[in-house]
RNA sequence: GGGCCGAUAGAUCAGUGGAAGAUCGCCGCCUUCGCAAGGCGGAAGCCGUGGGUUCAAAUCCCACUCGGUCCA
């Protein structure tokens, strides 16, 4: 799930499943959703959006504790919508139907006002179990009013979007000129409103039925219509763009940055079929005006936002650039076998190079057809996927609990517990200090007993230390436990790194910079960022230096455990780095002044303990986030250790001295490039003496002649390159056969004619190959062919001139 | 997460197993009072990296790296 769809989704799974209480109960809610399914309708049915606010009353009915549900719940409604927006109930219809999703079902009430759906009351009562639906403990009531729908039926406007995008809207048509007369787009957006469009066809019918009804042309209805409905979906998606930036997705190929890329490379179509003056920034700054009151986090953003939206929009241009001319050469391709762009090209066009069917026959010369069922055959190439399952860890479950006193003390390595349960080689203790795999973190390793303790994961309530060798311990014993130190250390250094990494990173990076999966091993932490771009090496040296430089600040960490209401009060969502954690009390790492996470690992009391830390890789793991690698501590000296005697070594064996190692380098390397070409000259300035030695071009040459042609043989050292050489200058004269071999590491040998002369190259070298055990080809004016008897050179050489001369004798040139 | 396309001269790209090319750009000469244009000549390539197949690989196969793109 990459978007909130719905109000319910805050409250999926912790509080519908009753492991988390709600903040409130009964509570009321205005949650801003994003919705792609339906993006293909945005902006032409006048009440689809890709961002909404949902509004909601949600009441969570406990079995000891019940709040409301279906005949309250109707009554908040219809009170609402009565008093509140002074509708005349007759307006309303309360249709009952059954409502499904996300694995619960229930009865629902679609309320609908004037022919539109303006709320839905959800019952929650059944949960999918094995495919079957079983009753709830927890009744759930979820509603959803769509806040744009309101506003549309409240203030009587064509559609929902006139009704909504308020001053950028009519700020957009003030300077594109378009404007269209009320009655056909009251006409147009009550037919739109009601039609689901699926496919091309569907607009094209809905757009014919309308013009009948007005009594216009189909083509002039398009013209009245077209313009605006670019407005609205470049108000619309400008809109979610914001929202979606906002919240740190970044434009990407793949996952939640695709619909980032998709809704911005929208927005500038729509721009460009506008003609408009403004740029995309632009648009989103004013939608940022807009909804700054509303939403202040948004204006933090501000920077990075069109920051981000400038490069997408330069990316998009290289990309239609190279398109224009991609579509340019298969056009002329096409054409010059007689044919048109076709269908599968045009896919191929779409799904390779993300030009779409529109966008081709823009750029193409001849009239393009495009199939209603385009985007249908686009989703049937990527049918039929193979997917493989993860195979997920299965653990014992079952076991007693166990007391994680971790936290209580981070620094405790010996203690003392008492062996609850044994499992083949799984120990579970009563009490203990070993830090379980978590949070992207290693788990401890040690000793339990005379056992070794190579692994400790969770599993419920229990922890599971799994041994090593045949197990000392019983159940009911009490036990000597000691954890591996050095290991523990290394992973608590490598964990407060990753903190510092996080926080320098959106120091000089930037506010987009978000935790997208961080994993620390005892030798080194990883952790991937979200950022559009590679890392330069000034970045990747900025962000080296100032974690190096906290480090030595020696900033003592908070830990703490504070209610979960009270975290998310004082520092926000950026807590949730490693994601959302259930439970009433989180776990607060705080570094004064620089990062506050929710996160359970061990760490340093100190950033100084964390002590040097080295950058070691920085990639792109795919387009628009950033794996950072990095060791913390003695891995970290290990590592500049390693270099330097690396360094050391390279300047060992070029004969100098670490600072002048460049210059060295890129002396040999030009040096290198020189003796190469020096190489080639010599080459063929050799072949061209053996050439003249032989009399080509000089006027007497020392061949055979054969019916009016002349045979030179030749052996050389060297290989094909030599004989490939050799046979040019042979071959530059009159009429001329060369044949010629070459002793390297292999045999080579080749025959060559010039233009004119009656002889097939390739059966000359077929008499040849079998002395030098190989095989060879070629085309008819030019064979070669190689093997591994570099003996037979010579004697092949001798019986392919004879096989030329009796050819050339008996043929007639 | 999955699919598809691509990587060859500074740039844009041809090149389907037998001799690395075109166009633009760059340098020089001719032409001109000078410039542009034109004409002639020239320099410029680890054919992404690493393996494999083959007598022979830019070309076929495998893996990787990087870039692009579509879908969920």
């Amino acid at each position: 799930m990459f978007f909130t769809q719905a109000s319910i989704y805050p409250f999926q799974p912790w509080v519908v499943s009753g492991v988390e209480k709600p903040p409130a109960n009964p509570l009321a809610i205005s949650q801003p959703c994003v919705r792609f399914n339906d993006i293909h309708n945005v902006g032409r049915t006048g009440q689809h959006f890709t961002m909404f606010e949902m509004m909601a009353h949600h009441a969570f009915n406990y079995p000891k504790k019940k709040v409301y549900f279906k005949d309250r719940t109707v009554e908040l409604c219809h009170e609402f919508v009565t008093s509140r927006l002074k509708v005349d109930a007759k307006a309303l219809t309360y249709k009952e139907a059954w409502w499904s999703g996300g694995g619960n079902s229930g009865p629902c009430f679609e309320v609908i006002l004037g022919g539109a759906e303006a709320a839905t009351l959800v019952f929650m009562m059944n949960k999918e179990v094995d495919g079957k639906p079983v009753p709830m403990d927890i009744q759930v009531v979820d509603t959803g009013y769509g806040l744009e729908r309101l506003a549309w039926i409240s203030q009587g406007t064509p559609s929902a979007y006139e009704a909504i995008f308020g001053d950028v809207l009519s700020s957009l048509k003030r300077s594109s000129g378009v404007s269209a007369e009320e009655k056909i787009l009251q006409e147009y957006s009550r037919v739109a409103g009601l039609t689901k469009v699926e496919t091309a066809r569907d607009i094209r019918e809905i757009r014919l039925e309308v013009a009948k009804r007005i009594g216009i042309a189909y083509q002039d209805l398009l013209e009245a219509i077209m313009p605006l409905e670019n407005l609205y979906v470049l108000c619309d998606h400008t809109r979610a763009l914001m929202f979606l930036l906002a919240d740190g997705v970044v434009p990407s190929n793949v996952r939640e940055g695709y619909f980032a890329r998709l809704l911005i490379r929208r927005a500038i179509r729509a721009i460009e079929t506008l003609d408009l003056e403004q740029t995309l920034d632009e648009i989103v700054a004013m939608q940022l005006d807009m909804f700054k009151d509303d939403f202040p986090e948004l204006e933090e953003n501000r920077e990075s936002m069109a920051r981000i939206v400038k490069i997408e929009e330069e990316r998009y241009r290289d990309t239609l650039a190279k398109g224009t001319a991609t579509v340019a050469r298969l056009e002329e391709k096409v054409k010059a076998e007689g044919g048109k762009i076709g269908i599968d090209q045009l896919v191929e066009l779409y799904d390779s190079h993300g030009l779409n069917p529109e966008m081709v026959s823009e750029i193409a010369k001849e009239k393009i057809e495009i199939p209603d069922d385009f985007y249908a055959r686009v989703a049937a190439r990527h049918e039929k996927r193979e997917v493989e399952e993860e195979i997920k860890r299965e653990l014992p479950t079952g076991l007693p609990a166990t007391k994680l006193r971790v936290y209580e003390d981070e620094k405790m390595r010996k203690f003392t517990a008492k062996v609850v349960a044994v499992k083949e080689n799984i120990v579970v203790l009563d009490q203990t200090y070993f830090y379980p795999e978590g949070g992207g973190q290693e788990p401890d390793h040690g000793t339990i007993g005379g056992n070794r303790v190579v692994d400790v994961q969770r599993s419920g309530a229990s922890v599971l230390h799994f041994t090593e060798g045949k197990l000392k311990v019983k159940k009911g014993q009490k036990v000597e436990c000691e954890i591996d130190w050095d290991r523990r250390m290394n992973l608590m250094r490598n964990h407060t790194a990753t903190h510092l990494v996080l926080a320098v990173a959106r120091e000089v990076l930037g506010k987009h910079v978000w935790q997208a999966g961080a994993h620390k091993s005892e030798s080194e932490g990883r952790l991937d960022i979200t950022h559009y771009d590679n890392l330069k090496p000034e970045e990747k040296e900025r962000i080296e230096r100032r974690v190096n430089e906290i480090i030595l600040e020696d900033i003592p960490l908070k830990k703490s455990f504070v209610p979960r209401e009270e975290a998310e009060r004082k520092f926000g969502f950026r807590l949730y780095q490693g994601g959302a954690v259930p439970g009433e009390l989180v776990r607060v790492v705080q570094i004064p002044g620089l990062d506050v996470e929710a996160c359970g690992g061990t760490h340093c009391d100190r950033t100084g303990q964390v002590g040097p830390f080295k950058m070691l890789r920085t990639k792109r793991i795919q387009d628009g986030i950033l794996r950072l690698e990095y060791a913390a501590g003695r891995p970290a000296v290990d590592e500049i250790l390693k270099e330097s005697s690396m360094r050391a070594e390279i300047a060992e064996i070029l004969g100098t001295t670490i600072e002048q190692m460049s210059e060295s380098v890129k002396r040999l390397s030009s040096e290198r490039k020189e003796l190469r070409k020096e190489v080639e000259r010599l080459k063929r300035e050799k072949m061209t003496i053996l050439a003249q030695g032989a009399g080509a071009r000089t006027g007497a040459p020392q061949g055979i002649e054969a019916g009016g042609v002349w045979v030179f043989t030749h052996v050389v050292s060297g290989g094909t390159k030599e004989l490939v050489a050799l046979a040019g200058e042979l071959l530059g004269g009159g009429k001329a056969v060369a044949i010629l071999g070459a002793e390297g590491e292999t045999a080579s040998i080749a025959v060559g004619r010039s233009e004119g002369v009656n002889l097939d190259c390739r059966e000359i070298i077929g008499e040849g190959v079998a002395l030098i055990g190989g095989k060879g080809g070629g085309k008819p004016d030019f064979a070669q062919g190689g093997g591994p008897n570099i003996a037979g050179v010579k004697a092949a050489v001798e019986k392919m001139k004879e096989a030329a001369l009796s050819k050339l004798r008996a043929g007639a040139n």
